[in-house]
DNA sequence: GCTATATGTCAAGTATACCAGACATTCAGT
DNA sequence: ACTGAATGTCTGGTATACTTGACATATAGC
């Protein structure tokens, strides 16, 4: 899986909700830790995470979610 | 992450593009398997992959990948 | 200065995505 | 009947998502 990248915009979505990782995390199901770890894209969420994510935000995943570098 | 599954429509995408499960995989830059096993559901591909499918096939992630049994 | 909230990060463990190679089945074409 | 294309699936391996628990820092309120 070649050059692109998949970058987000958790960190600006969830001020946006004035909601914390941990009550993000919690929205989810999942740890803040890895609310964290998105937001600083140490690892790229399972696709289902993502799709929770948008929809716990209240967001389209691909307004949250985008790819940079595609070639398509 | 409760009780929501993340269901896909790629097996009827690819039949509209009308390629192999193998040509996907060469687009997406995964083996054949790794098509296989999603569409057969065995398991969720990551978000990049789940993005660059979407991309190759040209079209919206939202419309090949979908929740069910949504919470939100 | 103390405390609580929010965030970053590290280490060790488990679950799962994904690969590589192989074998089997089905179906279309000849 | 044979062949090749397409797909399913198994096994064993590696990479990475995600957890749990812990410790550190920065900031805000009292």
């Amino acid at each position: 899986m070649g050059a692109e990248r998949l970058r987000n915009r958790l960190r600006v979505a969830r001020a946006e909700r004035r909601i914390s990782q941990e009550e993000l995390a919690g929205l989810a199901g999942v740890t803040r830790q890895t609310i964290s770890s998105i937001e600083n894209e140490q690892y790229v969420p399972s696709a289902l995470l993502a799709f929770v994510l948008a929809s716990r935000l209240d967001k389209p995943v691909a307004e949250l979610f985008y790819l940079e570098g595609d070639v398509s």
